[in-house]
DNA sequence: CACCCGATTATCT
DNA sequence: GATAATCGGGTGT
């Protein structure tokens, strides 16, 4: 239903980044729908970008970044937290996501509430490392094809208003105007 | 709300 | 050994 296709992701990442937001991030657990608008996203580039984890080539960790794009790319970091990426790049570049940073939580929110352990919704889903509690994503989830998974995909939302700003949480590249906010 | 800091581990561009 | 695409608890305004 309105699932974002391959095409979609297929385009320029700073592109993708932005039209995500309005988008609706789906997620099923066995038979719990869990959803929220995405609300705020980076893009990260390859070699035009030291701020990505795919600058300066492949690794283990940051395989899928060169993958085709579409799929999901979860990591850990800091010791504690998860964070999901959307696979996208343009024909013409080798690697490149979009950092999904936050969600406005739609469906399952008191599925949200027990997996956070929080009850106040404005902290639920509003950061990548909470957002990935929220909905129980892990390192699990690294590499689904998200235009054809029936536990993590994208559907269509509407085109909103965007703020533009530099990403948050880098320490290079600061001058990028990368990020993506409603 | 602002700032500070500890947690905790994979990776080191 | 330092750093990291973060979070939450503490304290102060």
């Amino acid at each position: 239903m309105n699932r974002l296709p391959r095409s979609f992701f297929e385009r320029d990442t700073v592109i993708v980044a932005r039209e995500l937001i309005g988008s609706v991030l789906m997620r099923k657990i066995g038979d719990q729908l869990l959803s929220g608008i995405i609300i705020e996203t980076e893009a990260y580039g390859y070699d035009n970008d030291p701020a990505s984890h795919a600058y300066g080539g492949k690794r283990k960790r940051n395989v899928p970044l060169f993958g085709p794009s579409g799929h999901a790319y979860v990591y850990f970091t800091y010791g504690n937290h998860y964070c999901m990426n959307v696979v996208a790049k343009n024909s013409a570049v080798q690697a490149g996501g979009v950092l999904i940073r936050a969600i406005e939580p739609i469906q399952g929110i008191a599925l949200m509430k027990l997996h956070r352990n929080k009850d106040d919704m404005r902290i639920l889903a509003n950061g990548p490392g909470k957002l990935a509690q929220a909905l129980q994503l892990t390192t699990a989830h690294n590499g689904i094809d998200c235009t054809d998974s029936d536990e993590l995909w994208i559907v269509k939302g509407k085109q909103l208003p965007v703020h533009i700003t530099p990403r948050i949480g880098i320490s290079k590249a600061q001058e990028k105007l990368w990020r993506f906010i409603l």
